[in-house]
DNA sequence: TGTTGGTTCTG
DNA sequence: AGAACCAAC
């Protein structure tokens, strides 16, 4: 039988569902990654992710040679794509697990409907998520609006014991005169600029970084995790793997799972960080449910919010020059690595929204283009949360002082001298206390480009003038 | 997974 | 004076 497996967001050979059975039912398989042109603005692939998607691909065509076989890479539309293939190489069945954002929901029905149509046999599995969307409801058969008893019922799921499983040993054959574009051709690399060079210095995409990262996680890493401790601590750095599914989230789970029954003293370490992935079905679930949130505030009473139009200060939040060293701090380790500590995504999401008002939808954008990690549903739900327009959201009245989540976070300035190096000379408390920064620097480092204490008042006005309930 | 400014308690 | 607590934003 001619089968033909469709690769997404799930460029791993392990715990893979719809390669698995594709690999079980087939003699020959055709491996295909299509980078899809007919994706709406929202969705199309920032720049830091298309950096990733392309070392990842590499990585992927590298271990399926091992394996003689390849991946065909296409770009264009997949609908055609996909129909040509299916013709021209006389393909049974096709297979891909499913993803849950707007357009690739659209595009997957119409896909599959017009294969079926042709008596062509199309079969989707859950890949990306613990549990997928349409599998969780509250009790009167509703989506949830509220994290925690989410977080209770995924507990609770028979689901989320699920095990996982490993790749056959070997595959079927390819289809060895297919044409595939060059990697390069699909041109996903940054021209002209030299932005992502230093990427690989942090990073190592692919299935095999992604177990490595896991393992230096799991035996060390993990022991000093304590969510939102200390900014200088480790975090997982796993999110941009889990983005392209280099190791799948039910993997992860399930090794966290049986670390904390083999070292029970790390058990709440575990859980803690276990409910981070839950945050992430919990995106996906509120992407599925409300789709027009990726441009539009889940909360309605947003949309007379007086945001200000300010190219200047978005400007001076994009580049690290606000004079908040925290803010700064994050928005450099942000540039320089494709990366941002979980915790000062939080400041400096807070600082963009409140005390420039500058409308959460700008600060979506740039983390869009931006970090390695990006991802729709968490970015998006991640931006209605900070900016108090989401459904389980801050309230809006919840303001962060940038100098105490220094204080609180970096004590020891370790953060903020890694990232703002103009001020690795000054002294700790002058740091966290903002006292004179652009004098002691010569200039060298920036006046702060509004004052905490009026931005505070100024936000604070802005929620009562459109009467922002809790 | 907030901050502020007030009151009350404590030494 | 400073911690501890609390309501309001």
């Amino acid at each position: 039988m001619n089968a033909l497996f469709w690769f997404r967001d799930d460029l791993r050979l392990q715990d893979n569902p719809g390669l698995f059975k594709a690999i079980n039912q087939a003699d020959r398989l055709i491996l295909i990654y299509i980078l899809d042109e007919t994706t709406p603005s929202s969705e199309q692939l920032g720049g830091a992710s298309k950096w990733w998607l392309h070392q990842s691909l590499q990585k992927l065509q590298q271990d399926l040679e091992q394996k003689g076989q390849r991946l065909i890479l296409k770009k264009g539309n997949p609908t055609e794509i996909l129909n040509k293939l299916v013709h021209d190489q006389k393909i049974e069945s096709v297979f891909w697990n499913r993803s849950y954002t707007p357009h690739s929901i659209a595009r997957d029905t119409s896909i599959k409907t017009d294969l079926k149509s042709k008596n062509i046999n199309v079969h989707t599995f859950p890949g990306n998520v613990l549990i997928e969307p349409f599998n969780v409801k509250n009790k009167s058969e509703k989506p949830y609006l509220v994290f925690t008893p989410f977080y209770k019922s995924y507990l609770m799921h028979p689901f989320l014991g699920e095990e996982p499983f490993n790749i056959p040993p070997h595959l079927p054959q390819c289809f060895d005169t297919l044409s595939s574009l060059s990697l390069d051709a699909l041109g996903l690399l940054p021209q002209g600029l030299n932005w992502a060079d230093r990427f690989p210095d942090y990073w190592i995409a692919g299935e095999k970084g992604a177990w490595t990262r896991l393992h230096n996680f799991l035996s060390e890493d993990l022991q000093k995790y304590r969510l939102n401790q200390d900014l200088s601590q480790k975090t997982s750095l796993l999110s941009p793997y889990l983005r392209w599914g280099e190791i799948s989230v039910r993997r992860l789970y399930h090794e966290l799972t049986h670390l904390s029954i083999k070292t029970p003293s790390l058990s709440s370490v575990i859980s803690a960080f276990q409910r981070e992935l839950i945050w992430r079905d919990f995106a996906s679930h509120l992407l599925y449910h409300f789709p027009n949130t990726v441009t539009e505030n889940h909360k309605p009473q947003f949309n007379a919010f007086p945001w200000i139009q300010h190219d200047d200060y978005f400007k001076a939040w994009t580049k690290g020059k606000t004079g908040y060293p925290i803010v700064d701090a994050g928005m450099r380790q942000l540039w320089q690595t494709g990366f941002m500590h979980n915790r000062v995504r939080m400041i400096v999401g807070s600082f963009l929204v409140k005390h420039l008002l500058i409308d959460w939808r700008f600060g979506e954008r740039w983390f869009w283009d931006t970090l390695l990690d990006a991802d729709l549903a968490s970015n998006i739900m991640n931006w209605q949360w900070v900016a108090g327009s989401g459904a389980d959201a801050s309230p809006y009245f919840r303001i962060f002082n940038p100098l105490l989540q220094a204080q609180k976070f970096d004590p020891k300035v370790q953060y903020i001298k890694e990232w703002v190096p103009e001020l690795r000379d000054v002294n700790d408390k002058a740091i966290l206390e903002m006292d004179h920064l652009f004098e002691y620097t010569k200039g060298v480092y920036p006046r702060p480009i509004v004052k905490h204490e009026d931005a505070r008042n100024r936000a604070l006005l802005a929620y009562k003038s459109c009467r922002i309930s809790i």
